[in-house]
This record gives C-alpha cells, structure tokens and sequence, in this order.
RNA sequence: GCGGUCAUAGCUCAGUUGGUUAGAGCACAAGAUUGUGAUUCUUGGGGUCGCGGGUUCGAAUCCCGUUGACCGCCCCA
C-alpha cells in the first residue's frame, strides 16, 4: 500500500488513462482547427484579485489560494475567462479581427468532488472576441457541436440548449421589475428545474416580499418556451425597436446553426440563464439527451468583461467543454476505443550474437518513423512471439542465426502468419511494402 | 461546509459466533520449451487487512477517532 495518496479530487494518468486523455485533447483540436481557431495557453497560477474582480470576494472559498514567499495573493486557475480576456485586451488593438482563440488547459477548483466534478480538471476554452453580432455565436455553438460530435456522439446523445439573458431582462422589465428584481428573478429561474418553486424563496428574501403571483405565473411560463415562435407569440404585444432587432438576431441564429445541419443539435429553451452575472446575451448549455450527467459544456455572451478587468471595450462569447462529464458520456456511449500496445514492428533476437544486426535494422526502422519493439534481454523464440503479437505489432522480423548467416532476415506477418525472407540490404523497402500494401505474400 | 455507504494483493473479491502462518481468480514473472504466438501444467514475487488508538489471552472481524473513495446536499465560473 502506498504510503502518500494524491490530494482529493486530483487524477493520475497512468498510460491507459493517459491515452484516453490525448483521444479527448486530439479531438477538440481537431474541431478547433477545423473551424480556424488558435490555440494559446497561459500561467496555471493568477494573482487572486483577477478572479475576485470577475466573480466578487466569495469566490475565494472556492479557489486554491494561498500568499506566495513574496507575499502576494495568488491562486491556482479556476477557469480560463478571467485569463484570456486579459491577454486579448493587453493586445487587442494589434490582432486581427475576429479573434478566435481556443486552449487546452487544467483547472482547479476546492469543491467536494462529485460524480462528473473533480478538484483538478481539463477544460477546452473556446471564445470569439470583437463581434457583437450573432455571426459569432453560430461559428462557436457549431464548433461546440463539431468537438463533441466529432467522437461520434450524436443528436440522440446530447443537445444544446439556448436561451438570451438580453431577452429575458426585456421581457422582465416589460413586467414591470427594476434591474435588482430581474437579477433575483433570473436567480430563481436558474435553480428552478431543480428546486421547483423553493427557487423563488430568495426572491422573497431579498425584496420583502413574494414575487406577485400573477408575475410569477408568467414568469413560468416564460421559461418553459421551447421555440422561437412561442417565443415571438409571447412578445408581439410587447413591440420596440430593441425588442424587434433581438428578435432579428434570434431568427439569424437559429437560421445560420439550421443552414450548418445543426438544427436538430439546439433548442430553444428559456429554462437556461446560467446563474454567472457577467453574461450579457444569449447563453447555452449542452447536456446528454438522457440526463443521466451533469451539464458537458456551457457558454455565452460576456460584452462587458473584457473592459471590466481593464481592457477595451470588446465584445466577447465563448463557451468550455470538461473533460470529466465529456469523458462519462463517451464511456457510457461506447465511443471510448480502446488503447493497447501500438507497435507496428516487432525484432525477434536469436541471441547476444544477432543484436547487433537487429539494432543496426531497428534504428534505422525507426528513424524512418515505424513503431519498432524488441525484447531487451534476451527470451526463448516461442516467448518472443508471444510478446509480438501482444505488441500489437502487424508484422516480425526474425533475426536468428541461420538467416543472418544467409544474409537474410525472416519477415513473418503476425495476422495470417505467412513468412518469407528478405536480404538484410532491402528490409526497410520490404517492410514499406507490405505494411503500405497489406499484401502477406 | 453537511449527510449516507464503504475501505483486505496491481485489479475483482472471499474470509464462519473474534481463534494457528490471511486466501482465490485475473494480472505480473520464471520454468516445462537455446527456432515460431492468444492453449495447458508447475512454480514464484507481491499484504504491517487505509492509518491511529481502545476492548480482549487473542482483532481483518467489536468500539472510538482519523484519512480517503463513492453517492447526495450547498456550490458549480
């Protein structure tokens, strides 16, 4: 038994773990790639103001932070926001617009590990900067559909859920709520799925009062509209010119994600506002259709943060994916594959005598960029090819004392095990051959 | 921060009302087999039974504490 454990909530990548850990890394940069989007990274450790400033004081329960031997307040990342809207402002008057940048990276968080929640974890952070207009959204809620289905993970597996924090303020503030009372409201309504009507508690709380019951019953049935012409039929009587351009921006979402083939991936659905103050439009969250797991992804419009921690004035949308809760779906939908060995090559050895003539084939097998293993001490020829084929590796090369002393090497395909020999001059064009041609004889 | 369940070999687990030196399968290693593979047989390494304390002639087993894991609550950027 190990004497030392690792910190609760933190994982260890052994290989295997490892190896599913790069399928999941591969396929976001795949898709982040594929859309134009530049990768870029930046420090794991933050002064703690940076995150007060986005998030306030409380915030801090939930950090790793700690003062550092020259005193200073820091913290371990909680997230990539804070971060990538400092870099962008520190330059944004020299990069070229639109800003699309993506990262990889490992955050943390002192919070009870859970199911789908560890302390340590890796996000992909993905966000447009500069574009105020709907455009943005499209090209990021297509990329965040394109990184989860490019691991085969279908319509039938997960969905995206949209919904317009700018919507709902309107239509709250057409109910007759100042901005305090909206915020409280939009409170309730995130935790209302899961609280049902304890959710407006707060609301009471906070304003003395209960939230009247004829505004609560349109409220309600304000968050459980599921299309966008329930959504216009709600809000015809309303009118106003900032009203009818939300609506425009709505219909050219939607057409835009339609035209991509993503329609039936998103759905309305004004039961998501996501409970951080600092969105300002519209916001979504991607869930797996069974909703066996915590939520996969989550995103939105945040036009005011980057000018909030010191920047200009730029509009922002983004979204991360966990790798947790991602990881759970593809295990639970068989779409994990399974890693093993991956030799392509393996070097039967007859003895100390033969190495040398193996070596010279392997090394320079290996320079040429085949995955070459051999045994590195010395093993009965029947224990050899047992290591071979569990190598994973397609073919052997057979290094023994009587090919050597033909000037041959033994070329055994491990799949159909068919042999012939080859001269020891022309192994690299032989194995070239057959691996590329998959002819065995 | 709160509650529930649990902790025996690398993994999955067994271990009788407390009783001799804690077991099995898988995995790993060696041999049977100094020239041909997923089989078989034999053998081996690997445990202070999570950790600490208590009760007892005697504790993996009972009690207390503690740490960790899983599940849920709070929170979820």
């Amino acid at each position: 038994m190990a004497q030392f454990q690792s910190l609760p909530g933190f994982r260890e990548f052994y290989p295997d773990a490892f190896a599913r850990r790069s399928h999941i890394f591969r396929g976001w940069r795949r898709a982040a790639h594929a859309y134009g989007f530049s990768e870029y990274d930046a420090p794991v450790l933050e002064p703690l103001e940076l995150y007060k400033a986005k998030s306030g004081d409380e915030i801090e329960a939930q950090l790793f932070s700690f003062v550092d031997k020259g005193g200073r307040e820091v913290a371990l990342r909680p997230e990539m926001t804070p971060t990538v809207c400092r870099l962008v402002g520190a330059k944004a008057s020299a990069l070229k617009r639109p800003i699309k940048w993506c990262s990889i990276g490992e955050f943390y968080r002192y919070e009870r590990a859970q199911k789908g929640r560890e302390r340590a974890f890796f996000q992909f952070n993905c966000d447009i900067f500069g574009e105020p207009g709907p455009e943005a959204e499209i090209e990021l809620i297509g990329l965040l559909v394109q990184a989860l289905s490019g691991f085969g993970l279908t319509a039938a597996d997960f969905y995206v859920r949209l919904s317009d924090r700018t919507l709902w303020l309107h239509y709250l503030a057409s109910l007759g709520l100042d901005e305090a009372r909206s915020k409280s409201v939009l409170g309730a309504v995130d935790k209302y799925e899961k609280m049902g009507d304890d959710a407006f508690k707060g609301y009471a709380e906070a304003h003395g009062a209960p939230l009247a019951e004829e505004v609560k019953a349109k409220v309600l049935a304000f968050l459980k509209i599921k299309s966008l012409s329930a959504l216009e039929a709600v809000l015809a009587p309303i009118g106003g010119d900032a009203l009818q351009a939300r609506l425009a921006d709505w219909r050219k979402l939607l057409n835009g994600l339609a035209a991509m083939g993503l329609g039936e991936f998103v759905e309305v659905d004004f039961g998501v506002v996501r409970g951080l103050a600092y969105y300002t439009g519209f916001v979504f969250e991607a869930f797996d259709r069974k909703g066996e797991l915590r939520a996969i992804a989550g995103g939105g419009r945040y036009d005011d943060l980057v000018k909030k921690l010191g920047g200009p004035d730029l509009p922002a949308v983004g979204f991360a994916i966990g790798d947790v809760t991602m990881g759970l779906l593809l295990e639970a939908r068989g779409l994990m594959p399974a890693f093993g060995p991956n030799a392509e090559i393996y070097a039967v050895i007859g003895g100390e005598a033969e190495r040398a003539a193996a070596f010279l084939d392997i090394a320079a097998l290996r320079a040429a960029g085949y995955r070459v293993e051999y045994p590195l001490k010395d093993l009965a020829f029947g224990k050899q090819f047992k290591a071979a084929a569990e190598s994973g590796a397609k073919i052997a090369l057979v290094y023994g004392g009587d090919e050597l002393a033909k000037g041959v090497v033994k070329l055994r395909d491990l799949a159909d095990r068919s042999e012939h020999e080859i001269p020891r001059d022309s192994v690299l064009v032989a194995v070239r051959d057959h691996l590329s041609g998959g002819a065995s004889s």
